[in-house]
RNA sequence: GGAGGCAUAGCUCAGCUGGUUCAGAGCAUCUGCCUUACAAGCAGAGGGUCCGCGGUUCGAACCCGUGUGCCUCCACCA
């Protein structure tokens, strides 16, 4: 027998039994099969993205959930692939090209896009090789990426078939532009964030040139130069007079006018709004509703444009203005006063950068709509048919589909699916279409609905509002041309689509569902069973993939939503690169072993809890590994002989220890598997965790190990080796590496053999022997030694006085060996001089003369008398209230005269001992 | 501004439909041990007004109300 190192080490075993695994082709899932099918999709992570903590933590869950489904024998498959990112990936593409000197302006299309991909087969896809790292076992042969050709083709098909479902429509709109990344984001994109900025008191005076002036608050100076006029509240008696004159706007000596609407609170700043329709929503609103002009003074760049008028400020970007333009006011005597304030401004997801509102024509979902089509989208999460992890994530989500709103998916960006929407050379709207040709084609064969929809609009025509949070749904696509263009003559949509466009689609699309329908894939695989993902892409990505399941598949995508927490580090920060705050993943794994990462992520993480990273944790992980090594090279190390050259004792005495595992093996199985029906994997691990540890190791092997130099019976060694197989099993989804390599070599194993591919252990039928007396009496001993500083060495011998012999005395050679006793006689009376350890109702003596702390052992015991008096008189109060004999449950009547049995016999014992 | 959630040991969390599992676990702490598998270990111990205050009930960590403190999500008050 080769000797096994006193430590495990990861690093040697974990390299090559992935590369077994991969060669054997065990994560690998084919449709031709009987087995129930298990299907996760990975969320797929930027395709430019590195590996961080929070990918550890949720492709870990991922993991343990598909392998556990493997070793149920049914067909797992776990689909892993990336996401293209569009934003995030063109803003990395653009500051690469920056760093060489290039700017994205002075490249065509074409060109930039060559660079993207260029960088795309660089770095894109490494975090897939470091998610191996972690031991994931995808079926690496499904690698999707969702702009390879099929997957955009799928979107495009979307796109196309949602636009003659009448679903999708452009419109003009105030949107959430990102004068950073340039492009118009959804809402689900802009993070609102409190910042501390200023209110500016700015007066305007009256264009009759009396010299009155009315004063506004506004945090936005620069945008008076859009300003198309001043609204105050109808019943506001201090402005009543002023309604229906007019302005100036300072500097410019532009004349607005002075209207009146209710949306103006009184009692908010001076009760005197600037009305600014191109740079504000609710201002649009109003300007639509008065007819006011829109003044644009904002380029895509969020610098002021010459429509600004004033020359000091134009070409500048909007901060340097606010300040430039703070200072002139007060220069021309045009502040009041200024004041600090907080509000929350809208900031880019991707780029941080702040979110201004800008009108612009984009391609939106009518998101209504689409929910009207499908409203099992709500209903099926609702009803638990798609059940949350945790529950109460359904109340987020009911929320935002109740106030759900259409959903912008244009984006200017080029690294994307190119909207498939055509143009003439006036730069009309002429139809929808994969080409040219077909867009041409498709507009002639638009369901009627689709082309009243895209006819019926005309710029500049109003609609009427159909609900309040939508002011301005005025949906218009320019007049398509009356007479038909040759297709040379068209041009595609400058655009490109959402990245959550083609995320929506991704368990429908991995398994090339549109692009096939009927195929063996998505018959096979679809729905998939669970979901593992952040809480903070509900809404982005959970909620959509519900709405494509149901609108292209007629069902749903998945049957669990496993919502893990956030990763923080101790003092709850987020993790993030910016505060350097988050180790290295792959660090850990060559630190710890990726079996210690994984323990120490999933051991205090329950679902929708953030987790509270601390390397501590890892430490935990790696030791249990360790600890598992132990007990291996422990079994290892045994010399086997056939049981016939043993004392029929030692055979009985370990088959009674086995039993009494065999039995605590069961309880712990029911355990685990409850923790896992509730997806409470933490609490899982944790059951396998003590199950080793405590049950296993130090209560099990320390009853079988033979003394030291002895042999080990045959039916004994093969019982444990069972055992230790039956517990590699039951932990490999969390710990796949150690599993496997101990499983590997406990018994000869046949060729292309895994624990992988193992049956999980199920609950067997066993009879387990009542030990929770013989362990009592041994801690007690043990206590004993510990607190009169008695060395385990000295054995000694007891007496004990039982009420029922039986539960002690099959099993003295416990006691014995576990607790160093030479002797154990059972006794009717206590003996002269005897120490006694009372064990439940019963009581253990100790012959030994021994010097004791009589005073302090006699306070506790006295302690423990007062304690046990007060239970006595709760337990009374019960039994005499009459109300509680009447209305409690008889059972537990019953148990209470018991309780109050025990502590009276207890009582007496402990008196006795004094 | 709206909605939801949380508050139990030093830390992270269990605690199902109210009753004994005299409120549990892991980690951390403390005390003894280098006991031939493991010091990344062994044996043991201590530690809690279940956030405050009311109420319902024979009985409350659990149900109801209220206060306080935290967190998350949503949101166009200049």
């Amino acid at each position: 027998m080769t000797e096994l190192a006193k430590t495990y080490t990861p690093q040697a075993f974990e390299g090559k039994w992935y590369q077994y695994w991969m060669d054997q082709k065990f994560f690998h899932a084919e449709p031709n099969s009987d087995k129930e099918p298990f299907t996760i999709v990975i969320p797929p992570p930027n395709v430019t993205g590195v590996l961080h903590m929070g990918h550890m933590l949720n492709n870990t869950i991922q993991d343990v959930l598909v392998r556990k489904a493997r070793m149920e024998g049914k067909n797992a498959c776990w689909v892993p692939g990336t996401d293209h990112a569009s934003i995030a990936t063109e803003a990395k593409v653009v500051q690469m090209l920056r760093e060489r000197g290039i700017k994205k302006s002075d490249l065509s299309r074409e060109d930039f896009l060559k660079y993207a991909w260029e960088w795309k087969e660089k770095y894109g896809g490494i975090i897939l090789d470091q998610l191996k790292k972690l031991g994931a076992s995808c079926d690496w042969d499904r690698t999707r990426f969702t702009m390879e050709p099929k997957l955009s083709e799928a979107v495009i098909e979307v796109f196309i078939d949602l636009y003659n479902k009448g679903l999708i429509y452009r419109g003009l709109r105030m949107v959430n532009w990102d004068p950073l990344g340039k492009t118009a984001l959804s809402d689900e994109e802009v993070i609102h964030k409190e910042v501390q900025s200023k209110l500016y008191y700015i007066k305007y005076f009256m264009a009759d040139g009396s010299g009155e002036f009315v004063t506004i608050a506004t945090t936005r100076p620069e945008t008076i130069l859009a300003d198309v006029a001043i609204c105050v509240n109808p019943s506001d008696e201090r402005f009543k007079a002023i309604v229906g004159k007019k302005v100036w706007v300072p500097f410019l000596k532009r004349e607005i006018p002075v209207i009146a609407d209710d949306y103006v609170d009184m009692d908010f700043g001076t009760g005197c709004l600037k009305v600014t329709p191109a740079h504000d929503v609710n201002d649009y609103a109003l300007g639509q509703k008065y007819g006011l002009p829109v003044i644009d003074i904002l380029d895509e760049n969020g610098f002021l444009n010459a429509d600004a008028k004033d020359e000091r400020y134009i070409g500048k970007d909007r901060f340097a203005v606010r300040k430039q333009i703070a200072i002139d006011l007060v220069e021309a005597a045009h502040i009041l006063k200024i004041e600090e304030y907080k509000n929350q401004v809208g900031t880019s997801e991707r780029t941080g950068a702040v979110i201004e509102p800008r009108l612009s024509l984009q391609w939106w979902v009518d998101m209504k709509k689409f929910m009207e089509r499908n409203p099992q989208v709500l209903e099926a999460v609702m009803s638990d048919e798609i059940q949350f992890h945790p529950a109460k994530m359904k109340n987020t989500y009911k929320h935002w589909i109740d106030n759900i709103k259409d959903w912008c998916i244009s984006r200017q960006l080029w690294w994307g699916q190119r909207i498939p929407a055509w143009y003439n050379e006036s730069g009309n709207f002429v139809g929808v279409g994969k080409t040219a040709e077909e867009a041409l084609i498709n507009r002639a064969n638009t369901n009627d609905f689709a082309k009243a929809k895209a006819d019926e609009t005309t710029p500049n025509t109003q609609h009427p509002t159909p609900n309040a949070q939508h002011p301005t749904p005025n949906t218009q696509h320019p007049t398509p041309n009356a007479q038909h263009p040759s297709p040379n003559a068209l041009h595609q949509d400058e655009d490109v689509l959402d990245t959550w466009f083609s995320s929506w689609l991704w368990p429908i699309s991995v398994f090339d569902g549109f692009e096939n329908p009927e195929n063996e894939d998505i018959k096979h695989f679809y729905p998939t069973n669970d979901l593992v993902t952040a809480p903070e892409i509900m809404f982005f990505w959970v909620a959509r993939m519900i709405m494509a399941g149901y609108e292209w598949r007629g069902e749903k995508p998945f049957s669990n939503v496993y919502y893990t927490g956030i990763v923080r580090d101790k003092q709850r920060r987020k993790m993030s690169k910016s505060l350097g705050n988050s180790p290295d993943p792959l660090d850990l794994i060559a630190q710890f072993g990726a079996d210690g990462v994984r323990m120490g992520m999933l051991i205090c993480s329950p679902a929708g809890n953030d987790i509270l990273f601390d390397e501590s944790q890892v430490e935990q992980g790696r030791n249990f590994a360790n600890k598992i090594w132990n007990a291996f090279r422990l079994v290892k190390s045994w010399e086997v002989k056939p049981d016939n050259g043993f004392k029929p004792e030692i055979i009985i005495s370990n088959n009674i220890s086995a039993n009494w595992f065999a039995g605590r093996l069961l309880q712990a199985l029911i355990d685990i598997e409850d923790k896992y029906k509730g997806y409470k994997l933490s609490e899982a691990l944790m059951g396998v965790y003590k199950l080793i540890w405590d049950d296993f190791c130090a209560w099990y092997l320390e009853m079988v190990k033979p003394v030291y130099g002895e042999p080990m019976n045959e039916s004994t060694f093969n019982q444990t080796i069972a055992f230790f197989e039956e517990l590699m099993k039951l932990l490999h989804p969390f710990m796949p590496f150690i599993t496997e390599e101990i499983w590997q070599s406990m018994a000869t194993r046949k060729a292309g053999s895994s624990i992988c591919i193992e049956p999980y252990p199920i609950p067997r039928n066993a009879q387990s022997p009542d030990l929770s007396r013989v362990f009592e009496t041994i801690q007690q001993i043990r206590n004993l030694r510990n607190s009169k500083g008695l060395s385990p060495k000295i054995a000694f011998e007891i007496s004990i006085k039982a009420n029922d012999k039986s539960l002690y005395e099959p099993y003295n050679f416990l006691i014995q060996k576990l607790a160093n006793i030479s002797a154990i006689h059972y006794v009717l009376v206590q003996p002269d001089g005897a120490i006694l350890l009372p064990v439940g109702t019963d009581e253990v003596f100790i012959g030994l003369s021994l010097k004791i702390d009589l005073v302090a052992d006699r306070e506790k015991i006295e302690q423990e008398i007062i304690y046990l008096e007060g239970f006595m008189k709760s337990v009374n109060a019960k039994l005499s209230n009459a109300k509680f004999v009447a209305n409690a449950k008889p059972e537990l009547v019953e148990k209470e005269r018991q309780k109050k049995a025990d502590a009276a016999q207890k009582i007496e014992i402990l008196r006795k001992n004094i």
